[in-house]
DNA sequence: GTCCAAAACTAATTATATTAGTCTTGAAAA
DNA sequence: TTTTCAAGACTAATATAATTAGTTTTGGAC
């Protein structure tokens, strides 16, 4: 192969998820990434098609990241339900907090081409759904799933969007939310 | 007045949140809302600041409409807390997906510049976390709001992300996950 | 009929994504 | 050692958008 590449999709890739922290998706265009490499812009087309495509790939990371993010927390925690469910959901708004960005673009691109494989998205939830279900029961798992998910992910997009300001501890009515969840589920599971 | 005005800052705004709709919100560029209005792209900046500005405005108009669906269907609903909550909250996501590029860029504005006023999302929340004191107590009653309106902010958010792909009725997924809350809720009261 | 300020316009600037076409390098072949 | 050539980077050019500066038009008031 001649003449040694100077960036490879990696490069860019790690780049990216580092200038996406520092500077928000709004600034986050080609031309700094590329002077963050040390080359022209142009010559990021050699290893992306264009820049949804590497927004794309930057958001399938991030769920990979979650997804080890998710299995480290469940081995860490009680294996009881309860424990791993509450360990995952955690999980989810620690991650939100360390990589805002990343998390955002990930769980809400605007555009259709940034989006990534659905099957990223259910890989990352079945082991969680798994858990949910030894607690409610399969038939009832997916729809108590996306309740926990819609919790954790608008408490978290509600906070990072400022829109949580009002004082109080954010940290307590966020552990407050996920306990009532959760109590409401094992409750209305009786019912049926 | 010399010079009859062609466009003013109320049609500005009723354009663009047509527009916002018919387009979404990457594609709803100056130009194109200029030439809806028939005029030049720059006439624009007579009646407003920058594009920022303008979204700021419609946001704050989505927070006023939001409002006033609020207070009618509180005025539509039996009087009773949880008839009052769930009514509430389902008018949040009947809003969203009637007008779900305006609910979103409200709800979700990545720069600060586009975010409406503070005062517009306390002013939206308030009745609701009223009645939600009568269910909880004054003292939980923002910890419990805030839980509300996460669990419904984010079922939408996934919704319009077209992140809950995996088939079963969303309807009937949401109607149970905010049934699971409010009995959360009932149930810890009594244990604190 | 003239005046003038409001309101629109044209032209120019900057920034960004993207494409087309050119140049450079260095490993491998001769 | 020299030549070759394709990978990989570069420069130049195009298109779209936001924004600013400066110019022109209009029509009510005098």
């Amino acid at each position: 192969m001649p003449y040694p590449a100077q960036i490879d999709h990696e490069a860019i890739l790690t780049s990216a998820e580092q200038l996406l922290e520092r500077t928000g998706i709004e600034q986050l265009s080609l031309t700094l990434l590329a002077s963050e490499l040390g080359v022209k812009t142009p010559s990021l087309y050699r290893y992306i098609a264009n820049r949804d495509a590497l927004l794309r790939s930057l958001n399938e990371r991030t769920m990979q990241q979650l997804f080890s993010a998710f299995t480290q927390a469940r081995s860490a925690a009680d294996p009881v339900p309860t424990a791993q469910i509450s360990a995952v959901l955690r999980t989810q708004r620690a991650f939100a907090h360390t990589r805002p960005h990343a998390y955002m673009l990930a769980f809400s691109s605007t555009s259709a081409a940034q989006r990534p494989d659905p099957a990223h998205l259910v890989r990352l939830v079945l082991p969680l759904q798994e858990c949910i279900a030894e607690l409610v029961g399969a038939n009832r798992s997916l729809s108590a799933l996306r309740g926990g998910l819609a919790l954790v992910h608008g408490f978290v997009m509600l906070e990072l969007n400022n829109q949580l300001q009002r004082g109080g501890d954010l940290n307590a009515a966020f552990e407050d939310s996920v306990r009532v969840y959760l109590a409401g589920l094992a409750l209305v599971q009786e019912n049926e």
